[in-house]
DNA sequence: AAATGGTTCAACCGCAATCAG
DNA sequence: CCTGATTGCGGTTGAACCATT
């Protein structure tokens, strides 16, 4: 037996076209009372419709809050992307861009992006190039589809993790550390200064205005992370075998290629001279609030977006308590920006590239809706040992609403593939180039894990103060340079 | 000016998932 | 657990519009 139809037949139901009339009807019975049952609200609101044709109207023209007109250039590559890792999955996309319904993205895409890419050579199911394809122009270089695979981790992985938790909105939140010193002499300082001293002014303004010290400290802290690939650990040369310990744990992320226990993660870092100490209550207690989330996504990055792909690297997730700075408001990038004091060396990396140019992914240090504060650096860390970069995150407020994944995105446009291969645009980023790729360039991963630093413990201060004290052959003051 | 063909996009259809009793 | 109602979603349609002949 077939399913009974939504409206009754025998009322006389209005179809096609809706009159202003009726729009004005709608609305104003919405905006007095909500739409409660779509199925009781034609006779409610005294329209002759079937209340799924309400439904459709309301949320896909009516809703006050849809962004009419022309698509951007921003937002066609990000449909693009996004659909290279869902599918045809409207909903999903749309939900990365709040202002533009499922419908319209699926019109648009059918009568626009589809034959764009076709136009292009680019099999707009598979988003693969095809051997007959025409020769690209630059402006749409970044989606390509070798360059999708390089899309970055976050973008590829949160996507993903969004569109399957939507719904669910478990996301765990982040630890939180005990009062530590409020000191400028606070360590982590020293991240935030490194990036001042070393990006400079001439790359920022497209990301907003950004506030400067009238007097800059200058340190001689690099602005990059030494390469631990060139201090070879004994961690790094027995990396299977130690990925193998934890791949005991039926279903758990150890099990996916490139993986890391955090054990072995902190290990890693201690056995390479660069870091830290956990304390190990903090471990614990990280490993339990996030491990879940972590692992969910670093498992759908594997799964069900890169499966042809071979992963190698991970993605470590720094937690580190505020150094007091001053902190901007939240970015939110699917709407203005604030300006802050700091900004994300990866959104940074993001300017010169003409094809990346996202305005509205800069990611100054957040700080949460409860006024407490948590910076957030993203790693990516090969196996062979390089580190790519890391990126400063706005913090979500770690009530597991997507305001935390969107404050998480906020990382989306790590380090696009088109930033390692030749074309670079300034001093700076060839230098980053060439300290960065040297071993091997970006890889792809999931967020694997997140791992809180204690900035209060003395022997983890010390090694990081001296870390960037210490000029050290591996590392690259793009300061000079510039 | 009329005919024709192509494009756009709001709206519809039907299936699947979810909810409620 | 079952069943029917409701909601969400993606594929498709067709009227309106536009460009070309």
């Amino acid at each position: 037996m077939g399913r009974a139809p939504c409206c009754d037949e025998r009322m006389s139901v209005k179809k096609g076209p809706w009159t202003p009339e009726e729009d004005q009807k709608l609305v104003a019975y919405i905006q007095e009372h909500g739409h409660g049952s779509w199925r009781e609200l034609p006779e409610k609101a005294g329209l002759a419709r079937c209340g799924k044709s309400c439904r459709l109207r309301w949320t896909n023209y009516l809703r006050p809050d849809i962004k009419r007109g022309r698509f951007s250039h921003e937002e066609d590559q990000k449909i693009i992307q996004l659909h290279a890792i869902l599918g045809n999955r409207w909903s999903a996309i749309a939900g990365h861009l709040p202002q533009r319904t499922d419908n319209e993205i699926k019109n648009y895409w059918n009568t626009h992006l589809k034959k764009r890419l076709a136009q292009m050579g680019i099999d707009p199911i598979t988003h693969k190039t095809s051997s007959s394809g025409l020769a690209l122009t630059s402006s749409w270089r970044p989606i390509v589809s070798t360059q999708l695979t390089h899309m970055t981790q976050w973008d590829c992985a949160l996507a993903e993790a969004e569109a399957r938790l939507s719904k669910k909105s478990s996301m765990k939140p982040f630890i939180r550390f005990p009062e530590a010193a409020q000191s400028s002499a606070h360590p982590s300082t020293y991240f935030m200064r490194s990036w001042k001293t070393g990006i400079e002014d001439k790359h920022r303004p497209k990301f907003g205005i950004v506030k400067r010290e009238s007097s800059p400290v200058r340190i001689d802290c690099p602005s990059l992370v030494p390469n631990p690939a060139r201090r070879p650990s004994n961690l790094l040369q027995n990396w299977d075998t130690i990925l193998g310990l934890r791949t005991d744990q039926p279903g758990s992320l150890w099990q996916q290629p490139g993986a890391w226990s955090m054990s072995h993660t902190l290990k890693q870092i201690a056995t390479s001279g660069r870091s830290h100490h956990l304390d190990e209550s903090a471990a614990s207690q990280a490993r339990s609030s996030t491990i879940d989330m972590s692992g969910e996504v670093a498992s759908m990055a594997d799964d069900m977006m890169f499966p042809q792909i071979d992963r190698t690297g991970s993605n470590l997730l720094f937690v580190f308590e505020s150094a007091g700075a001053t902190r901007s408001d939240s970015v939110d990038r699917y709407g203005t920006t604030t300006p802050g004091d700091y900004f994300s060396p990866t959104s940074t990396l993001h300017g010169p590239d003409p094809d990346f140019t996202h305005s509205e992914s800069g990611s100054p240090c957040g700080s949460s809706t409860d006024g407490s504060t948590l910076d957030c650096f993203d790693f990516t860390v090969q196996p062979e040992g390089s580190f790519h970069s890391f990126s400063l995150l706005p913090n979500g407020d770690g009530d597991g609403d997507d305001g935390d994944a969107r404050l998480q995105e906020s990382s989306l446009y790590d380090i696009p593939d088109t930033f390692w291969q030749a074309g670079q645009e300034t001093e700076a980023l060839q230098l980053q180039t060439v300290e960065i790729s040297d071993d091997g360039g970006p890889d792809s991963g999931g967020l694997d894990l997140i791992i809180p630093l204690d900035f209060s413990n003395a022997e983890f201060s010390q090694h990081l103060e001296s870390l960037c004290q210490e000029p050290s052959e591996y590392q690259t003051d793009i300061g000079e340079v510039l």
